[in-house]
DNA sequence: TTTCAAGCTTTGTATTACAAAGTTATTTTG
DNA sequence: CAAAATAACTTTGTAATACAAAGCTTGAAA
């Protein structure tokens, strides 16, 4: 049977656990593109991020390009416990498609 | 990208996902088996159940064999609901583990 | 008839997702 | 330069809901 206890509820919820597999995906994303990507609320898209953050998942770059822009990216730990998330889905979808 | 406004909520939670994959796995479980494989509380065991059986996810089956014995199995309904969903996961996966 | 177990309801708490609107700072445009 | 615009936050409020714990009900066994 799956591990459903290794379920790491802050990646699980969805919108965070969208957030975190766009994050997978590449190497940054600045805030602009993930909100155009999730169609989220400023609010709740930032709060997640600051959840993620605070967790020492996601790391916060600002920089100042054209316009200020701040980026977002999986750190190390946040990868790893990304990737034992998606192990447990794993589990899941081996089990359910019995 | 993996289509996340198909992740069903009602089945995306912890509690719920776990007893959606278990009834996938077989038949019918009773209570006290869900119960005991895992660990929740009456309380908490049985609101879920009945959410997913107000969604018509999940039938119910009251029998009294040695001592009343109630059983849990998923509708077809269900059974194709938590396939989508497992498709959700499928891409998910497939995406976080580029 | 007391006991016990199964299944279910009720109550209470604490968390939290999310939207909406306001704030600050910087930058572009008229 | 003043005004508008845009990025990135913060704040506030609401509604939903997971979960535990304890109580209720019914039927069987002791």
């Amino acid at each position: 049977m799956p591990d459903f206890d290794k379920l790491d509820k802050a990646i699980h919820e969805k919108g965070r656990l969208s957030i975190m597999t766009l994050l997978a995906t590449r190497m940054a994303w600045s805030f602009q593109d993930l909100k155009a990507e999730l169609n989220m609320s400023d609010g709740n898209l930032i709060t997640h991020l600051r959840t993620l953050h605070k967790l020492g998942l996601v790391a916060v770059t600002k920089e100042i390009r054209d316009r200020p822009q701040t980026s977002y990216a999986l750190t190390g730990k946040g990868r790893s416990a990304f990737q034992e998330y998606l192990r447990v889905l794993e589990q899941i979808v081996k089990a359910g498609r019995k």
